[in-house]
DNA sequence: CCCAAGCGAGAGCACCGCTCTCATTTTCCG
DNA sequence: CGGAAAATGAGAGCGGTGCTCTCGCTTGGG
C-alpha cells in the first residue's frame, strides 16, 4: 500500500472507469438494449476479451451502471432537495415539489439511464443487493419532508385505512418510518409509486398527444400528490 | 375468392398465428430482450428465413406482439368492467376498482407482456400508429365511468386548477371528453399514469420487501385514485 | 530475484438478425 | 386449360454479438 497506492489499481480503476464511460455513452446513444461490449472496447481500441477482465459479463457491466443511475438521480434530487430547503420560505410542500421536478428532470435528461433502472428489467429478473441503498435515496428523501411535515403543526395525512390494510400498514410503518402514523406511510408509498408512474409516462411516450404543457401538468400532479400524503402549508392552494 | 378463401391465405393466416404464439411462448419464458426470431423458427421446424415472408424483421414482430398484448390488457379489464356494471349496486367507484384490478391481475399474470407495451420501449423508439386505439382501451374505460359518475347526483373532482394549467386543461378537455370539468379530465389523466406506476412497481419488483400485502395496499390506492378523480358514492368511506 | 498473479491479444464457438438466390408450389388470367 | 406471375420455403452466407480459452508479456510481492 504505497502512496502510489500501485501503478496497476491505479490502471484498474481508470480502465473500468474508461469502460463505464464509454458504455454511458453508448447507453445514451442507442439505448440498454444495443450496448454492445464489443463496440465499447472497439471504441477504446481494446480487444473485446480484454473488457472481460473488468466486467465478467455485459449484464455486470448493466449492473454497473444501474448503480450509477440510482446515485446519479440520488444526487440530483439531494441537490434540489438541499437548494430549495436553504431558502428561508422553504416548506414542506416545496421541498416536496423540488424532489419531484428534480426527479422528472433527470429523467427526462437522462431517459436511456432512466429506462435502465424504472423500466423493464434487463435479463429475466435482476436486483443485486448492491443496487438496494442506492435506490433507496429518493424514497428517503420524499420520507424525510414527510417527516418534518409531520413534526411541522400542519400534521400528515387524514385518510383512514380500511381494517384489511392495518395489519400491513403497521409493518410497513414500523420498516420505514416508526416515528410516522401509518396512514401516511401508505399514501407515502403510493404517491412514491405514483410519482413514477406520472414520469414513466412522459420518458417512455405514453402522454404523446395527450399532455402537451407536461411541466405545468406535472407540477399540479405533484403538488396533489403532496396533498394525498397530507404535506400543505396551513390555509393555502394545492399549488405554488 | 371461393368459399375457402384460398389454401395459401389460410395457411398464411395459420402460419402468423403460429409464430406469434411459439414468439409469446418464449417472451413469458425469457422475456422480449431475449425474443430470437431463429429459435421460433427452429421451434415451429422451418427456416429461419421463411419467417421474414411473415414478419420483416424480429422488430415487427414485437410490435404485433405489443398490439396483441395492448388488445388482450383491454379485453380483460373491458370484461371484468362489465361484469361489474351488470350487478344491481354497481357504483361508479366499483367499477373503477374492477378496472384496476383487472388491469393489475393481468400484469401480475402476464408480466414480460406488461413489460413491452408498459416497459421500456424495445428498440431505439417505436409506437407505429397502429397501436394507438389497442393502447386506449384501459384509459377510455376509465373516462366512461367518469362520465357516468359525473352524470350521477355527487359530480366529480373539485380541486382547483391553477391559472398556469388551465389552457393545457381545457385543451385536453376537447380530445378526450368534452363533456367533463376541466379539473376532473386533469386529475383523470394523472390518476390513469398513477395507475401504472402502481402496477409498474409491483411488477418490476420495486415494492420487493417494501409492500407485503400487495392487493390490500393496491386497492387501498386505487380507491384513493377514485377519490382523487372525483368518483365516490355518496356518504360512504373511501374503500369498499 | 524469481515466481505467481494480473493483464492484453487473438482465435474460435455458438448464436443472432438479415439478405440473397434458387427451386417449388399455388394462384390468376388469357 | 395452360402458362405466366406471384407466393413460399430452404439453404448459404455476411457481419455482428457474448463469451471462452490459450498464449505471451508485465507487474508486484515474498
Amino acid at each position: 500500500m504505497s502512496a502510489t497506492e500501485g501503478v496497476r489499481a491505479r490502471a484498474r480503476r481508470e480502465i473500468t472507469e474508461a469502460i463505464k464511460g464509454e458504455a454511458r455513452r453508448q447507453l445514451a446513444e442507442e439505448g440498454g438494449a444495443k450496448l454492445s461490449l464489443r463496440a465499447v472496447a472497439r471504441e477504446l481500441g481494446m480487444a473485446s476479451s480484454a473488457v472481460y477482465r473488468y466486467f465478467p459479463s455485459r449484464d455486470d457491466l448493466l449492473t454497473a451502471l444501474i448503480i450509477d443511475a440510482y446515485d446519479s438521480l440520488g444526487a440530483a434530487a439531494e441537490g434540489a432537495e438541499s437548494e430549495v430547503a436553504a431558502a428561508s420560505d422553504a416548506t414542506a410542500l416545496s421541498r416536496w415539489i423540488a424532489v419531484c421536478e428534480a426527479v422528472r428532470g433527470w429523467a427526462l435528461t437522462h431517459p436511456h439511464e432512466y429506462a435502465l433502472i424504472y423500466g423493464t428489467p434487463v435479463p429475466g429478473y435482476r436486483a443485486p443487493r448492491t443496487t438496494v441503498p442506492a435506490a433507496a435515496r429518493v424514497g428517503l428523501l420524499l420520507i424525510g419532508i414527510a417527516r418534518d411535515a409531520h413534526r411541522g403543526p400542519a400534521g400528515l395525512s387524514r385518510t383512514p385505512l380500511p381494517e384489511g390494510l392495518r395489519p400491513e400498514a403497521v409493518r410497513m410503518t414500523a420498516d420505514l418510518a416508526p416515528d410516522l402514523p401509518p396512514e401516511a406511510v401508505v399514501a407515502l408509498v403510493a404517491a412514491w409509486s405514483e410519482l413514477f408512474g406520472l414520469i414513466g409516462f412522459e420518458v417512455f411516450g405514453q402522454f404523446h398527444q395527450v399532455v402537451e404543457d407536461r411541466a405545468a401538468f406535472f407540477r399540479h400532479a405533484a403538488a396533489r400528490l403532496a396533498h394525498e400524503v397530507g404535506i400543505a402549508f396551513p390555509g393555502a392552494a394545492p399549488d405554488a
